[in-house]
DNA sequence: ATATCGACCTGCTAGC
DNA sequence: TGCTAGCAGGTCGATA
């Protein structure tokens, strides 16, 4: 589900109500890709500070530690004075003096965990090799282009690997490289500088515009209000395999790349 | 270092 | 109508 816009929006709508809360109690659910780190109890008492964001990761400012949080494929959050009992899927419930703050993750391929410091060991090896925030005035388009004159694999690919720049999902590059009229299968060393311009605006253009939007709203994302977003009815190219290009009217291919699918128009996105 | 691939887990849907 | 295979927004860790 969430791309750095789902993230963002998520963020922004519990940020603020949370901020300055105390923590009462943990609930813990099943398992989700990693243990918590700590004795749920540990976190009593603690405050909550502020709520960032680095990449698809939120992280939860504690009085003393952090928490790190994933929403992995299937994760929402949200954060209410008062909320129903849980449901199967609700793996994480932090209760606080503000309210609940709730992850609801059918995969659990999300996470959260507790370390002392941005310095703990595991938050290191998770944020370490991070790529640049594409967001932030660190995003400059020469050193995006440095930086991809330097591998070989597919443009999407590098992308979606994160080690570049951040937060861009399966979605989004999909919808960038149309944007910037970009092969997805080019090698990224192949860009022109010119391209490497257009991409650099394209992913900034279709991130900031789904944020604006309030996130994708494929399956049943929604921001930790409950307000979905609707990014999704207005797609270029993801999700519309064989319909028409809505530039040129030819229909929309589907290809793979790394087990994954890539949805792009052969003829607007030239080799 | 880079590239590929399997693994994690559940729910939904297209197709038989 | 019912079952099954295949697919889904992510990314880690093992392997060559």
């Amino acid at each position: 589900m969430p791309e750095l816009p789902e993230v963002e929006v998520t963020r922004r709508s519990f940020a603020d109500a949370i901020a300055g809360a105390a923590i009462i109690q943990v609930r813990l659910g099943k398992p989700l890709r990693w243990a918590l780190g700590v004795q749920a109890e540990k976190l009593h008492n603690l405050r909550i500070s502020a709520v960032r964001r680095r990449g698809k990761y939120l992280i939860i400012d504690l009085s003393e530690g952090i928490l790190l949080l994933h929403l992995g494929m299937s994760g929402s959050l949200r954060f209410a004075r008062q909320l129903p009992p849980p449901d199967k899927h609700d793996h994480f419930d932090l209760h606080t003096t503000q309210g609940i703050l709730r992850l609801n993750d059918p995969r659990r391929f999300g996470c959260v965990l507790y370390a002392t410091s941005m310095y703990d060991a595991r938050v290191m090896r998770l944020l370490g090799s991070l790529g640049v925030e594409p967001l932030s005035a660190d995003f400059q388009v020469d050193v995006f282009y440095q930086h991809l004159r330097k591998r070989k694999a597919a443009i999407k690919q590098v992308l979606l690997a994160g080690k570049i720049v951040v937060g861009v999902g399966n979605i989004y590059a999909c919808e960038a490289l149309f944007q910037a009229r970009i092969h997805p299968e080019k090698p990224a060393c192949s860009l022109s500088k010119k391209r490497v311009e257009l991409l650099w605006k394209a992913i900034r253009d279709v991130l900031q515009a789904a944020i604006e939007q309030g996130g994708s709203s494929l399956r049943n994302y929604s921001n930790a209000d409950g307000k979905v977003g609707y990014f999704q009815l207005q797609t270029m190219v993801y999700g519309r395999e064989g319909e028409l290009c809505r530039v040129c009217t030819r229909p929309i291919r589907l290809i793979k790349q790394g087990q994954r699918a890539t949805y792009f128009c052969s003829s607007c996105q030239k080799r």
